[in-house]
DNA sequence: CGATTGGTTGAAAGTCGTCAACGGAGGTGG
DNA sequence: CCACCTCCGTTGACGACTTTCAACCAATCG
């Protein structure tokens, strides 16, 4: 389900407030609006963008949580990140190019879309915007390098741990949070896909962070008693992050 | 073993005249040439940038092997990607902020070194060198998307089979190609990092790809007999990639 | 109300990790 | 020139973390 949108005008937009992101200038604001092409809704479960489709549009996501994955031909699927308010999305393959992973979303979702123009003008006009836009990018991959130290060399318990605590933070981030915990739009299934694990694996250990007294996830309710212990039972310590452009 | 050298010039570089890298115009190849603030020498083994390290310069990786890892604190060390001549690096944290990850050497290396101020000079004057920057940015993300892949949802032979054939393509891609293989530095140590698995279980699968007759791999020399015969025993294909930029 | 989705649990099998030991190659110092 | 040491590759045995296969249940849905 695809529609488009009159745009919200970016002066309006509700994520700018937010602690985490940094101020932009009014002269910079006014390029991003004049760059917004329109918005775009995505029912739960929606594939916003496809494997292999060649993309024309860059997106910001506004509202909802997506993910990013790919999968092998037989079927075998892995989620590379998960994607929340503010992050940009169809950067990472090149515009008219086949994208090399797909995005999926997990809640009804919000766009904000830039044509595909958008990336050579803030570049050649408005460099400051060139540079968050590089920024995010590079973020993002700080993100992805974390997956592959969780996927590559965490215990099944580690990862399940560390997964959580980084989903916290960021929905905490995003503003999110809401009392005791966090809204969790995840199936066991997208976090066995996220850590590499199979789903009964995945329950299992959910299982015991539960019984544990760790976390509490019902549903797709999550919230974590003690965030230090389950840094600990994760091997889990993020840098602190400054705060970020949002485009 | 670090070392500063005079300066090779941008336009003698013998990386460019590859038919891998896009071609430069005259200007933009006298402004990155103008940033450039030297060279710099690493011994095999050597570390590049520590992890949790400061950094204040970029580099572009001129000659040589070296990799990307992460570390966990008790010592479990997971490889990120592997970075060959052309490969930018210094980029993924931000400069003056401490890095996530740090960088080895596998070979003798050479770098290319660019000023602190280099970035935001050639985001404001350069804009095309700054998308060419934010290219190399997303592709290596998308190799570590790939990596991600492989080692949460390939199996050990897969994912070994699929590391060397990449590597194959990138080397062969970087002009390293020789009669019969190419020379793969990495012990086995290195591919059992990069992979997720443990160094006894990656020699066990080295020795089945031997015996199945798909690789030669002595003395660190690798070559692989039926490319195409390797790539299906990895599920590993990649997207032809276009000419890329060269900083 | 049958069908589908998501969660849960048990049992069995297997891939992969750990522990240990050995050999060859190269490096160093006496 | 030869001990001695370290690094790297190799192999066997054993153990275990995870996966696969199956079945069952609750909730949702058209």
């Amino acid at each position: 389900m695809i529609h488009m949108e009159p745009a919200l005008p970016c002066a309006a937009c509700p994520l700018r407030p937010l602690p985490d992101f940094k101020p932009v200038t009014p002269t910079e604001l006014a390029s991003i609006y004049d760059a917004k092409v329109g918005q775009r809704l995505c029912a739960a479960g929606a594939t916003i963008l496809a494997e292999g489709q060649v993309a024309t549009r860059v997106y910001t996501l506004l509202k909802g949580w997506a993910f990013r994955f790919k999968t092998l031909e037989d079927g075998r699927r892995q989620i590379l990140n998960f994607l929340l308010p503010g992050d940009l999305l169809g950067l990472q393959g090149e515009l008219h190019a086949a994208l090399p992973h797909g995005v999926e979303a997990l809640t009804p979702v919000n766009l904000c879309a830039f044509g595909s123009d958008a990336l050579p003008r803030f570049f050649s006009r408005h460099p400051s915007i060139a540079l968050d836009i590089t920024w995010l990018s590079a973020h993002e991959e700080r993100l992805v390098d974390d997956v592959v130290l969780t996927v590559g060399r965490r215990t099944a318990m580690e990862r399940v741990a560390a997964l959580l605590v980084h989903l916290y933070k960021r929905a905490a981030s995003a503003g999110l949070i809401e009392t005791s915990g966090i809204q969790l739009p995840l199936t066991q299934m997208h976090i066995a896909d996220a850590l590499g694990l199979s789903v009964v694996h995945t329950n299992r250990v959910l299982q015991r962070l539960r019984k544990g007294g760790f976390i509490r996830l019902e549903d797709q309710r999550l919230s974590i008693g003690d965030l230090q212990a389950m840094r600990r039972v994760g091997r889990y310590w993020e840098e602190p992050a400054p705060r970020r452009p949002l485009l």
